[in-house]
DNA sequence: TTGATAAACGTAGGGACCCTACGTATATAA
DNA sequence: TTATATACGTAGGGTCCCTACGTTTATCAA
């Protein structure tokens, strides 16, 4: 009747199950990069020798799956944030982790459109991960930003989104070089003060306040 | 035994295939807009009145769908490109046309995705559209900086991925400013000349050219 | 060791969707 | 009115998603 000899006692998890995610993880891996954010779950499971229901059990969503297998990841940029932070003045370590961000995209390739999921994609409904990244990568701009003084106010977060878009190619081999220019063309129009939208005055149709 | 009164003797087009097409677009147009660019094609069909087979008959692929979707306006956009060129300085008409993009990604919401296939998205494979935005796009870049001089030499293209990326939101209702400033930023990176990547002495691993 | 039990597992199957094979219907032009 | 190119629909195999249900097993206490 009574069995808690302490108040949190709680078991230890047990060995299959830990040794069953971890495959699925691993095999995921492997599927994401090969097949693009939409491989097949049932693929998966049997990759890693395990039924489709415990996949479903270990993740219930496709999307907690793709967050499991990029957390690592994940976790490494944030910490690079903090040790640039450290080290670099703000404009560099802004820039140097904008570029750590496109290695991370070019490590995992294919896998621009999970990054969705990571920065905050379209289903927003279903993804418990709202952006990790989001406060590193805010604080970096943030930092670089109160010195220079600079007029146009981006969602930082945006910033990584735009790479991420420029890094949705699979055919083309030089999205790389495309998205490192991508991050100096960014960065030059976070920095300066002259520039003004300058809207013309015969159409204002376009754009009202 | 013979019937071809002229060399190129086709018969008109029939009434119900053109029919039929043009329901079929109908109904994709809206199922995209309500259900994303994977929106069943399945489904399409039914709400065409239209088998399933004659979906495919009509367009092999998914993405050659969505570029029906999306042929008249992207012709627009084409249209508008060379307007603005006529009318505008430079600077100007990048900007207004940038700006008209971001009111096409508007009108058309949950569809960021399917740009993919207009902009040359990851599955460039069975991609019969190359990209039909790069020419204009490409062009209107070109005149906006022969006369800036600018150093930072992007894709073009990449600016409408960039973009395209901002967008890729469908909770985030303010997605639209979001674009609307990234224009700016991208804009005023373009046009002024004293930026400088200053890649730092103390750790140049990051970056080998 | 052994037994109790929480925690994990797999099989099976309904439903949605993709795509194609095959036979049929019909709009056009002679 | 007839011939035929052109379009059509039904049917079905295959893949995948996700869940219900019963079974197995690793842990912990006795």
């Amino acid at each position: 009747m009574h069995q808690e000899p302490h108040s949190t006692s709680t078991r230890r998890p047990r060995a299959d199950g830990e040794r069953n995610r971890a495959r699925l993880i691993a095999a995921a891996k492997a599927a994401f990069a090969e097949r693009g954010a939409a491989a097949s779950l049932e693929g998966i499971a049997s990759e890693a020798n395990v039924s489709i229901a415990s996949l479903y059990r270990h993740f219930p969503t496709r999307d907690a799956l793709i967050e499991a297998v990029y957390r690592q990841e994940t976790d490494t940029l944030i910490d690079a944030a903090a040790k640039l932070m450290a080290e670099r003045e703000p404009i560099t370590a802004l820039r140097e982790w904008l570029l750590l961000f496109v290695e991370f995209l070019d490590a995992k390739h294919g896998m621009s459109e999970a990054l969705n999921t990571l920065i905050g994609g379209p289903n927003t409904l279903y993804s418990g991960t709202p952006g990790r990244l989001a406060p590193p990568i805010t604080t970096l701009v943030d930092r670089a930003t109160e010195t220079g003084g600079n007029r146009i106010e981006v969602e930082p977060i945006d910033l990584l989104r735009a790479i991420a878009g420029v890094a949705n190619h699979t055919a083309n081999t030089e999205w790389k070089q495309s998205a490192i220019r991508m991050v100096d063309l960014l960065l030059k129009g976070l920095q300066d003060k002259e520039y003004r939208p300058e809207t013309p005055e015969t159409s204002g149709d376009t754009v009202k306040p």
